[in-house]
DNA sequence: GATGCAATTGTTAGCGCTCACAACTTTGAT
DNA sequence: ATCAAAGTTGTGAGCGCTAACAATTGCATC
């Protein structure tokens, strides 16, 4: 930085004011302390800046199945809004969800002095473990509604469920199963209760719920029992990848989709579309999800309130899974 | 860090030494300042420590395609093992492959300040682009099998494709055809040289190649056409999602697999197996490339040589969408 | 007890930047 | 011409840490 001043005619001082957009700077200086910056290739030191400034301009993403397809389209969306912004994106990656793990990875952004931080692990108990970090740095929880505390971004997930549940009824259906996910996600419960409540709204009893483990394999496993005892006439399957699980059992139980059972399913993975037969399902922008948390984190570093929390609204996705009621 | 030392009665250096476990520290001066670290929960200061080493303890991984099985998966070993070596891992990924793009984001990691950098991104004009990188800041580069400047770490890709194509041969099949990935991903011309050397091996000519772009939705279309002209007794896919489109497009146009066509995918994702029918396929273990390329890039810390490239073998899966040849 | 040497601890400087403040220069109204 | 106010630039300090060196201590040896 003293190069750039010296080549520039000017103070160190002057060079910081540019970099930082500074408003009383004569357009000539500027101009030709741009012109040194580039001559001299410059970059400024962030490490030495975030000493001064006590700001790392990096955000940590935290994240359990950070593979999946939820997830990761998740990561996406925030990585590209973050870099948008000018922060940097740390992540961590949970193996294994306990208290522990996730403050080991909480104490690690700390080490590291993030400004922010996004948490996306669907467990409901991870959210009283966060409420003593949230003092400390701010955090934007995804699957949370939020609280003063807490920020919040979810996809209105019980919603979906309702859609998808009120397709199977407009379709004359009455016997409508739900394959959840394992009921301590918090994803898996909002699905459950949108299922619950849609079928009681219609005046039904929501009798057929199985809990799976979001696994095609589960889905098979639980679909060669449902096409021994034929008990529902439609399923709502919770992802699309237990719904893959569902169809293959369902194939080879020589039950016919949609004529004998409907299917929707949950995400609408691209290759949904592709499933035999096309898979009837909920698609959810997680992209925008992710990057409406780093707009939610950035208002928040700004005001210091938590914010109105963000909530993203599926849409139903109708393929081939879903008919009438035959008989 | 001054509060540290006077509370544990000794100099600001010595609580310094014994965060960084110098030698030369007795064992009771190096109890009564850690009883102090913990008593006043002192964490130190990332940004001070990083201005004088002149490391970030930092490592950026770069890629492109981030949601995808490969490449997420691959992002879970870097990042798993690289906290584990107490490393912060930072992200970029890439929206649309270009020059720019890799060098914005490269500039992005080099502003950071990282002391490594791990990249993904299958396209052989990324070598190119890196090369005048890789002076400053030390690199691995996955899918490259490296050189003297670039370390490489790689799925053995056309072993996979022989034990692919081998497979089939070995069923009886002799008119093999390959839908492949873009020509222009490193992966997929991998995987074409697998296909044509096993069959040129074989004494065959390697005919039929379908330039496919690795989604679902292709693999339905290629496969439709294939169905219709029967030019294959066997065919070889380049990943499971245009596996599973071509299976739709089998199915629909009534070519029975696997005793009309055969056909292997690649990647082994968790679904394959659940497939109809279940795919045979060509397993390839991303995190454990993830984390070989961390260990890759720590050793190239110290020693600043570029080391061994990696590779992971791939290992052929036998499920039901293969058989032998039936006339 | 004096001497030398190693083990241990303390002192000082400086990494590259921004902040607070001081100093200087311009502008426009009197 | 004079002054105040605003715009522009420079100066010094210090963020929290580690490296290099200086000082002290303990301990065996003569």
């Amino acid at each position: 930085m003293e190069d750039v001043a010296r080549v520039a005619g000017v103070s160190h001082q002057t060079v910081s004011r540019v970099l930082n957009n500074h408003p009383n700077v004569s357009s000539k200086t500027r101009e030709r302390v741009e012109q040194a910056i580039t001559e001299l290739g410059y970059r400024r030191n962030t490490a030495a800046r975030s000493l001064v400034t006590r700001r790392s301009q990096t955000i940590g993403v935290l994240g359990s199945e950070m593979a999946q397809y939820g997830p990761s389209h998740t990561l996406l969306g925030v990585q590209q809004a973050a870099r948008d912004a000018g922060y940097f994106v740390s992540v961590a990656a949970l193996r294994e969800v306990t208290p522990e793990t996730i403050k080991d990875a909480i104490a690690h952004f700390m080490d590291q002095g993030v400004d922010g931080i996004v948490v996306t692990v669907p467990h409901p108990g991870t959210f009283d473990v966060l409420k003593d970090i949230t003092s400390q740095v701010p955090l934007v929880a995804v699957g949370s509604i939020g609280d003063e505390h807490l920020s919040g971004a979810t996809v209105d997930q019980r919603q979906g469920a309702l859609l998808a549940v009120r397709h199977l009824l407009d379709l004359g259906h009455q016997r409508i199963g739900h394959l959840s996910g394992p009921t301590d996600w918090i994803d898996a419960a909002a699905r459950i209760d949108g299922w619950r409540d849609a079928l009681t709204d219609a005046g039904l009893e929501p009798t057929t719920l199985i809990e799976g483990d979001w696994s095609a394999e589960c889905g098979y496993r639980e679909g060669l029992k449902i096409a021994a005892d034929r008990s529902v006439s439609a399923l709502f399957v919770a992802n699309d990848q237990m719904a893959l699980g569902v169809l293959r059992a369902f194939h080879e139980a020589g039950v016919h989709v949609p004529k004998d059972i409907s299917i929707v399913g949950f995400d609408d993975q691209p290759e949904s579309a592709y499933f035999i037969p096309p898979l009837t399902t909920v698609a959810q922008d997680f992209e925008e999800l992710g990057q409406r948390c780093i707009g939610l984190l950035l208002d928040r570093l700004e005001s210091g309130a938590p914010g109105t929390p963000i909530t993203v609204t599926p849409r139903l996705v109708v393929r081939e899974t879903t008919a009438r009621l035959s008989n």
